[in-house]
RNA sequence: GGGGAGAUACCAAAGUGGCCAACUGGGGCAGACUGUAACUCUGCUGGCGUACGCCUUCGUAGGUUCGAAUCCUGCUCUCCCCA
């Protein structure tokens, strides 16, 4: 029976090295399931596995993309699903690993078809916000897609332009895209969550921010300044930074301030797999442990 | 040595007689999440309790008052200015 090996867990807890590991033992290859290590201008910040690691097993959807290119979960949900099922014509099992949850479960469990917004669109619908404010954004929504509104965070932004710019461009309430049902899979899943400590976790992480400046971040980030707007740049370890450029704080404060944020990444990426019964946890160190689970699941078929 | 300012919850910082268990921000904790998701949004945050509530807080010890974080006095500490 083809399986996927799912690696979860939050960020810096040491998804990548077991990954490799998991890999190795079965010699498979790793699906990367994060949507900053994705863009090939950023490396150090979003701690990319090192050269050699990239090296030991084949990597996919590592820097592949540009920050300047358009890029979305749903793509990633395509792409993701025709390399895992080509890959399963002669490797098996795969392990999928990243700390992008949104990214993991859209290959775990699908993401409705609704139309991507054109770049215009957007624009338009954007601008009448600013114009109007967030209480006639809902009022609009209100009108033309009560369903949605219903169930809408009506204090989120985002969420409710999108369900507007969808209505705008196609006509059509979001609410009838939205099909909200997990899609089967033709191969079988194993989640594997790696935690520890909350508070070893955050020495963990902190100690990586300052590896990550010693190994040359401010550079990286300095090489992406001017094209901070994109949202591939609004990311953890970037946008401080760039704030320390225009100088609104001391790099002490922003490097202080990429310990907190990513801290609380870490946080909310628990809170997210927290609620996913099917997750199986591990500490970090215990590698041998979650291979003799992996292999005993994988034996029982025969 | 003289003069001035101040001590509020984990931090910063409002409050200057009752509407104060105490604004607000940060941090922390918890949660939501269907299209650029490392995004965006929400709740809680003195103790006990599901709750009406009860108990203990605003440097410290007293005092005034029906009532004090707020007024008065002593003490301790911090900061600034002049010597």
């Amino acid at each position: 029976m083809n399986t996927l090996i799912v690696v979860v867990g939050p960020t810096g807890i040491g998804k990548s090295k077991i990954s490799i590991r998991l890999a190795k033992h079965y010699h498979s290859e790793i699906i990367s399931a994060d949507s900053r290590q994705l863009y090939r201008e950023l490396c150090i910040g979003t701690a990319v596995p090192s050269q050699e690691e990239l090296e030991t097993v084949p990597h996919h959807f590592i820097q592949t993309k540009s920050i300047q290119d358009y890029y979305n979960v749903s793509d990633y949900e395509v792409e993701a699903l025709t390399l895992i099922n080509h890959l399963f014509t002669f490797k098996n099992p795969l392990v999928l690993t990243g700390g992008s949850m949104l990214y993991v479960d859209t290959v775990c469990k699908g993401i409705d078809d609704i139309p991507t917004v054109d770049p215009e669109i957007r624009e338009e619908v954007v601008d009448w916000y600013r114009n109007n404010g967030l209480e006639a954004l809902r009022e609009r929504l209100r009108l033309i897609d009560p369903e949605y509104y219903r169930i809408a965070d009506l204090n989120n932004p985002k969420r409710l332009l999108h369900a507007v710019e969808i209505h705008q461009m196609t006509g059509t309430p979001i609410s009838a895209f939205r099909k909200n049902t997990v899609k089967e899979r033709p191969f079988r899943m194993i989640k594997i969550g790696i935690n520890q400590d909350r508070k070893i976790l955050y020495d963990r992480i902190n100690s990586r921010v300052e590896q990550m400046m010693d190994a040359g971040l401010l550079d990286e980030v300095r090489s992406v300044y001017p094209y901070r707007n994109l949202n591939s740049l609004n990311t953890v370890g970037y946008k401080e930074l760039f704030a320390y450029f225009d100088g609104a704080c001391s790099l002490d404060e922003a490097v202080d301030l990429i310990k907190r944020n990513s801290r609380k990444y870490a946080r909310k990426q628990l809170t997210w797999y927290r609620r996913d019964a099917d997750i199986k946890w591990f500490e970090p160190d215990q590698v041998q442990k979650i291979i003799e689970f992996t292999d005993q699941i994988l034996k029982a078929d025969g």
